[in-house]
RNA sequence: GGCCCGUUGGUCAAGUGGUCAAGACGGCGCCCUUUCACGGCGCAAUCAUGGGUUCGACUCCCGUACGGGUCACCA
């Protein structure tokens, strides 16, 4: 009686019962096995590399089994939110290619599980809080910041776990009905706590990735609903993948040590627990050890650091799915052709201590990635990342579009595709020199060269030059040149026998390369000075002549 | 400190009692090659540690060390 007389106290406007709310949310129609499940970011306006890491676990869980994926904003802390950050989020999934099914979208719920917003669901966590008062098992507690820092103290003087429990509870637990009715009266605030049980018992869990994870069942008094009304993550995270029948939780190691706290209130309410899959924190490599990714140490946390950089998401799709699961690259190298999406993804695969994100191996997928692309796509996806980050490049890839494509598809259609280009950022450098406004010569001659040779060298060249000669018939005018010059045709003849001759065709080619391209490393010469148009090549190459 | 999680080469990692301990990135070397690439081949390099259990342990158990997480009206 008492309780009820509290619930009604507690929660005066609330009108509806759990059963109300139960019948609002069904069981989900779906295939036998089929997953549901979400992500959870809370608007801060900071993605990180874990929350599409998590985010890629929950996409491929689900939509491999025909279930439902969908977005939940979890804005429980009012205190950390950031302006615009829900679109962030949004952008940031959608850059990356992670879909729902449903969930919040910039404008508005799209689904029948909603609102996707915790704030907007105080209502429903308030039934909820209701139930458990009359049910005797929560408790208005009026304890003020202050008076929770002199318990920790003693506690932590005692040596004793720091925390709302046991004798520490007493105080707020054995309020009369008359005293709450004060406080409240009076103004006061307060929080509804949970009532931990004093046991030594233990629960258990087998988590998907980790296995049983065994630890000491909850007794703490923790914090259902913040004196807002608005619940804690422990609260909302029980209720809405309760309502939202979530068959999955997918999250961080750090939530391992609250799930005592989640199993207490799904089995107080005597829900079927989802199954949850705790995943490893992302790691960096500092001096001579590993530690968490920093949010303010390390710039590559944040999924913006790989938009600014225009790595492409797919590339970052197959990183990520190499770290979370060891057999995709094998899976990659026996199907290069396929899409990502095709490869079985599984829980059981995947590592459980902390994964080193290593941008060296990234680079790496990432030419992978971008070498296999058609021209076209490369040239689109380029100019859409110049538009918003290289705005200079922006306007010559429209004003040379052709050309840019040209340049694009040379040594690409070959069975081996050269793979040049690893970044967005790094192809602004890479293709520089295609274009006379940002084309630049960086690297020496060869020292075999000297300034006499180089004239000859060029003056010749231009002399027999015919733009319209084909591969070969260039190439033979380059060796005619060359052992006209000393140098000899065969590289080996020259390591063999230095002192015969000034260098060999490597050196000569290398000065073609670099008077057209402005550096050693450049692609075939005779596609380039195609690409290049005649007027750009001649004109490059005289002005070596004198 | 309590509770929990983890520890295979420089890095990502396979591996569930018997393997010469996969593979990938990076490094080094060689080969291919008319240039630049691409590619191919090869080399070096790993089971944190001490005890058990066992005919046999990277695999199972206990301890130690180290790393990580968490102990909020943050998620």
């Amino acid at each position: 009686m008492n309780n009820i007389e509290l619930a009604n106290l507690l929660f005066p406007d609330v009108t509806l019962t759990p059963e109300d709310i139960e019948a609002k949310y069904p069981q989900r129609q779906l295939p036998d096995g089929a997953c549901v499940t979400r992500i959870g970011p809370s608007p801060t306006g900071f993605v990180h590399l874990g929350n599409l890491y998590n985010a890629i676990i929950g996409e491929r869980i689900s939509h491999q089994s025909n279930g439902v994926f969908f977005l939940r904003i979890e804005d429980t802390d009012n205190k950390r939110e950031v302006e615009g950050a829900v679109e962030t989020v949004i952008n940031a999934m959608n850059y990356f290619g992670v879909h729902f099914d449903e969930g919040a979208t910039a404008t508005g719920d799209n689904g029948a599980y909603g609102p996707y917003r915790q704030r907007q669901r105080k209502d429903i966590y308030q039934v909820f809080a209701k139930q458990l008062t009359e049910r005797g098992l929560a408790y208005p507690c009026f304890l003020t910041a202050e008076e929770i820092d002199e318990i920790r103290e003693q506690q932590t003087a005692n040596k004793e776990n720091p925390g709302i429990y046991g004798k520490y509870a007493l105080k707020s637990r054995s309020l009369s009905i008359d005293d709450i009715k004060n406080n409240i009266a009076e103004g006061k605030e307060w929080v509804l706590r949970f009532k931990g049980v004093e046991t030594d018992e233990y629960i258990c869990v087998e988590d998907a990735v980790r296995g049983k994870l065994q630890m000491p069942r909850n007794n703490m008094d923790f914090v259902l609903l913040k004196s807002d009304g608005i619940p804690t993550y422990h609260f909302a995270h029980v209720v809405d993948d309760h309502l939202m029948r979530s068959t999955h939780v997918v999250r961080g190691e750090e939530w391992i040590s609250s799930l005592p706290m989640h199993v207490e209130l799904f089995n107080t309410f005597g829900w079927d627990m989802p199954v949850y899959c705790h995943t490893a924190t992302l790691m960096k490599i500092e001096g001579t050890g590993k530690r968490k990714l920093s949010k303010r140490k390390d710039p590559e946390l944040a999924l913006s650091y790989y938009q600014q950089e225009g790595i492409s998401p797919d590339a970052i799709w197959e990183f990520l799915l190499t770290l979370l699961n060891s057999n995709f690259e094998e899976w990659r190298i026996a199907n290069p052709e396929a899409d990502y999406h095709d490869f079985p993804y599984t829980l059981a695969k995947m590592n459980i201590s902390g994964a080193l994100v290593d941008l060296d191996k990234l680079r790496n997928i990432s030419k992978d990635v971008i070498g296999a692309m058609p021209a076209q796509k490369i040239f689109d996806n380029w100019l859409k990342w110049c538009e918003e980050y290289n705005t200079e490049y922006a306007v010559l890839i429209k004003k040379y579009p052709q050309r840019t494509l040209d340049a694009l598809n040379v040594g690409r259609n070959a069975k081996k595709p050269r793979k040049d280009l690893e970044t967005w950022k790094q192809a602004c450098d890479f293709m520089s020199f295609y274009y006379d406004e940002t084309f630049e010569i960086t690297d020496e001659m060869p020292q075999e060269c000297d300034e006499e040779t180089i004239k000859a060298f060029f003056t010749k060249y231009l002399e027999s030059y015919n733009h319209d000669d084909d591969s070969n018939a260039w190439f033979e005018k380059v060796r005619a040149i060359t052992e006209e010059l000393g140098f000899a045709l065969r590289p080996k003849d020259y390591k063999n026998n230095p002192e015969q001759y000034k260098g060999s065709i490597v050196h000569t080619t290398n000065m073609l390369r670099i008077a057209l391209t402005g550096r050693a490393n450049a692609p075939d010469i005779w596609e380039v000075s195609h690409v290049l148009g005649e007027d750009i090549v001649k004109n490059r190459i005289s002005k070596h002549c004198n």
